[in-house]
DNA sequence: TTGTAGGCGTTATCAG
DNA sequence: CTGATAACGCCTACAA
């Protein structure tokens, strides 16, 4: 069904149809209600093509992510970011990826200014350094500029949408797998790998999570936890990291609530001889994880679908810009479990 | 840059461009080369919407698949299908989908009919009787209609693409979760619940995968495996269930290959007193054994993304045939560890 | 308040 | 072999 023909039912112009159908006024109230009842009735759906074609707009949409090297988990929202841009361009969604050191809050305020000169029409933040997250989400929430939060949640800002994972229950996952694999008894060591500077709401949730489901099981009694933190980088955060790493009592178990699961697994695999049973729950996909997953080194893995979620960040501006369709305020990705025996199934899969 | 431009760029009118870009011919060599050597450079694009006015083609495809009550597994793809058509109308894809009764041949032939009749642009198909529908793909591979299969595979066929999941490697995970639930020693019991008569690959297969996990173990001398069928719906499959659940020996797990561990799942709990330490690991998130694995009757489920399934199967009609990309041959979907801890960010996950 | 005409980029047809 | 032109459905400016 077309403009031309309701506007024939109708008995009026298409220009008409056109004004009602846009609420641009200018048509008497009887008109209209005609109108509005035939759409109604007809269920006038209008031809994307059409509007493609004549409002031809392009939108440029700048994603503001942390910078990564080859293999880090930063790797991945990016990659999902440039892959929808090559499904989404030819519906004029331009990309303009900009990327920020963690550990500067200098290099993150000079690609606002970038981003801000850009003029996009949406933006896509990694709130990863949050109090300057914060204040440019204010901006381009005066600006009138929509954004999409991905990795990690802002409350109470008025992002589009946001799109990540439930980190506390992830924790809590990491927990039950990990005691089911430890017989739920013995000491666990919980180590928290950092590699910048900035408060990790992530990090945090995740550990609370995991105690949670600890504190709440029947088996509470029979298990020990002990917590480390490592900094990357630090003078002597590799020592450090070999002290937490060595069996206490009868360490069974070791939780990295982040990617850095690898560096544990490195230290496990150097002293296999005595270390060989001690089980290792982590997170994410990366290259360096998945070959301690695949040897054995490490049990569990636990995957955010993070190419999903940059993914799914630029595909909620065509929704919303090009389709215009209302898109969800918050999308949780499912936790997936991965072990040896899924884990090739689970590489390829951007939506 | 549009065919006008590059029209301008070559010194010819756009109408030979077109022909040049469509391999109509009835252009000199000449100037061909000269406006594919311009496309090239400019790596010129077509305007999809411009495109899609003028053509305004509408596909019809046709889908073949079981006949479900709420909550069965074939529910799923089902659905999935659906919501791709709601994305995908407005751009041409209109769908049609036929029920079949899995137990009634004439049923399967009665739909083929119709799905002849309707003259489709694809098929999707979901090979459950498996003998029928290879005669299927056979005429319509004669008949020149692109078709995708889901959940099984023919092997050989022609088929646009195959959507499914790797049903021994699924097998060897339920072998490897249920082991580390039962700690790797006891009496493990198989049992094939089936509702049909075929001959079921995706069951064979599971089993075979969880044997080949098991007897590949450095653990097989601890663990005992017999097996059970059942077929729903005979004389006394009720009594012969109970049977298969009673425990023999020490049985500490049980593994169904299937959809249907609800029905071995509330054999248990109606004897929680002498069989609440039994271990079970199934198959797909269908209503009945999610409420069960809520309950922590079920321990693990395995899910294959049908919605998923039925979604992409459709898409890959869009893209095939409105957009004109090539689409993967074969994609296994990931098989997905499901537990109470994260069952909960799994439901609403179609694309 | 209403109707009309031109144009978006592509395709396909028809006349040269 | 090549160029000109109508049409697809919608939007917007402008005319009435």
């Amino acid at each position: 069904m077309t403009i031309k023909e309701i506007a024939k039912l109708a008995n009026v112009s298409l220009g008409t149809v056109d004004r009602v159908i846009h609420k641009r006024g200018k048509v008497s109230k009887k008109t209209e209600e005609k109108i509005l009842a035939i759409i109604e009735k007809v269920n006038y759906q209008p031809n994307i093509y059409a509007r493609g074609l004549v409002l031809n707009k392009s939108y440029t949409i700048v994603a503001l992510v942390p910078s990564f090297i080859e293999g880090e988990y930063w790797e991945m929202p990016s990659k999902g970011i440039k892959m929808a841009e090559k499904n989404l361009s030819q519906f004029g969604v331009n990309l303009n990826i900009l990327y920020f050191d963690q550990n500067s809050v200098p290099s993150f305020n000079e690609k606002v200014d970038e981003l801000l000169k850009l003029k996009p029409d949406g933006v896509i933040l990694a709130p990863v350094i949050n109090f300057e997250a914060v204040k440019l989400t204010k901006k381009l929430e005066s600006g009138k500029i929509p954004f999409s939060l991905i990795d990690s949640n802002i409350p109470n800002s008025k992002a589009l949408s946001f799109i990540g994972q439930d980190a506390f229950q992830s924790g809590k996952l990491a927990a039950k797998l990990l005691c089911s694999e430890i017989n739920s008894q013995g000491t666990i060591s919980i180590i928290s790998i950092k590699n910048n500077e900035n408060h990790n709401k992530t990090l945090q949730q995740r550990i609370e999570g995991f105690k949670d489901y600890i504190y709440n099981s029947n088996f509470i009694a029979n298990i020990t936890l002990i917590e480390n933190n490592i900094h990357l980088g630090t003078a002597n955060w590799e020592e450090n990291l070999m002290q937490a790493c060595t069996p206490t009592n009868n360490t069974v178990g070791i939780f990295v609530p982040s990617s850095m699961i690898h560096h544990v697994a490195k230290c496990i695999e150097a002293n296999f001889d005595t270390m060989s049973n001690i089980k290792l729950v982590g997170n994410d996909l990366i290259a360096n994880n998945v070959k301690y997953l695949k040897k054995g080194v490490i049990n569990y893995l636990i995957g955010q679908r993070p190419e999903n979620q940059g993914y799914l960040a630029l595909e909620s501006f065509y929704k919303h810009l090009v389709l215009g369709k209302s898109v969800p305020q918050k999308k949780y990705l499912p936790l997936d479990i991965i072990t040896q025996e899924n884990l090739m199934y689970y590489n390829d899969d951007v939506v």
